[in-house]
DNA sequence: GCATTATTATTTCCATGAGAATATTCCTGC
DNA sequence: GCAGGAATATTCTCATGGAAATAATAATGC
């Protein structure tokens, strides 16, 4: 038997029978796949390196390779993931120049998003900021790792958004994804209690319209994320195979 | 006849006959139709608005419409194509909130890009980017004008990779292909001969190590460039069939 | 003649099968 | 037992056909 790929369990089975309940436009589909793996990696699920299975994708939204393959082609073209010819897709392992470049451009995009919030959100956003910064707090002390990352990188997309610029957003999005990648291949230590109130104090500057000091406090912020990082080759990749080896040899 | 498919002119028959003399890795044709109509939007060749025949760039690659489908996909995900619901992919109409966003996010990048450039660009390399000016001004007498678009938004790409940030370089590259569009559907008039010497002014700020000078000149050009457009509701569909009718009504 | 409906044609959209390349297992000889 | 290789299985890759939807054209009624 050559082919025996596992049978599609939700997928409609063969028509697309008249009365179709839920009206599936399937394009929305591609979007949902490209949100689902996106978030997965943001969150840390999908680790650098790992394999994607088209095909296990495909079965669990219910729809053909044809329109994952589409999903995995942005994703690719986003730097999420790595498609080598005839091999497979995996997850991107960013090179410590690549990683460099993201720490930069993060620092200053927040730079001049700091500054466009400044600018125009109005008070009653600053504290809708303000709430979700305390929440965040909250989450710390119950030690939840995932829900703490994840809290902890939605308060920069939202500051984002209230700048105003939504392709500052986008951007900001991108390379913060990106970014989670760098961190689970070089991250040394989670000392993650460190920096626990830094969102909120930025928060506060802003609110007491005090640009300068809102983005040195950004800085520090920043820099201490990019301290439990060790940008030396040869550490990104300890976990393959190899790397373990030589530390043995 | 149902479907009637113009035949694949230089499209491999059928079998991957062994002796394959180009050995044509069918990806990289997905990465040239990105690349073909990215430059094709990028010097307004394909106007805001236009459709895209899938069927035509297939023939015209030689490769199935799987592929460009696959293409058409990342591009509409950098919004230089929207997609509509079985209507079809058609060149992207920016709105003008789009337009504002673009701009704002192009002034600050460019600032940052120089800073990065006044920082780490060696003083040959400033020299190569004088030359491209010089080029770029000699162009500019002998009028022709699709070059001399397409040299003026080397410029800038150029410039941004001398700040050594490839995140920033594929950031810029996209704004300024996306503004492209912008400027197609919201130019009012062509008065290109102002502002031929920005570019070299810019260079020999950075050359003089006068990072304030430089961002001053590249505010005074990308103003020039933004002056040349009303962001007006109503504007940029002036092209379309209805707004010629209010015209005239 | 014009609006409205019916018919045809195009084109998007997706699932599927076949081919090619890679990974894995099994087998044989030593 | 194990190295090397053949056979097998898995997975990617892409072209193709058919269904659905929209656009275009023809036809009909008034």
């Amino acid at each position: 038997m050559k082919r025996t790929r596992r049978q599609s369990a939700k997928a409609v089975p063969k028509a697309h029978s008249a009365a179709e309940t839920t009206e599936t436009n399937n394009d929305d589909v591609s979007e949902r796949i490209r949100t689902t793996l996106g978030t997965a990696i943001g969150e840390g699920a999908l680790k650098p390196g790992t394999k994607i299975l088209e095909d296990a994708i495909a079965e669990h939204f219910g729809v053909s390779r044809t329109v994952v393959r589409g999903a995995l082609g942005v994703l690719e073209s986003d730097h999420l993931l790595e498609r080598k010819k005839n091999r497979g897709t995996f997850v991107a392992e960013p090179g410590i120049e690549e990683a460099r470049a993201l720490f930069e451009s993060r620092r200053k995009l927040e730079h001049v998003i700091l500054e466009l919030v400044m600018n125009r959100a109005e008070a009653e956003q600053l504290d809708a900021l303000e709430k979700l910064a305390d929440e965040e707090e909250h989450i710390h002390h119950h030690g939840d790792e995932k829900s703490k990352t994840v809290l902890s990188g939605k308060f920069h997309i939202v500051l984002a958004e209230l700048g105003g610029n939504a392709v500052m957003t986008e951007m900001l999005s991108k390379i913060v994804a990106r970014l989670s990648l760098v961190m689970a291949l070089y991250e040394e230590e989670k000392q993650d209690d460190c920096g626990a109130d830094h969102h909120r104090l930025i928060v506060t500057a802003l609110k007491a319209k005090d640009l300068m000091k809102a983005q040195q406090l950004m800085d520090h912020h920043l820099a201490d994320i990019e301290g439990r990082v060790r940008l030396t080759e040869g550490q990104g990749d300890r976990h393959t195979f190899m790397a373990v080896l030589e530390n043995f040899s």
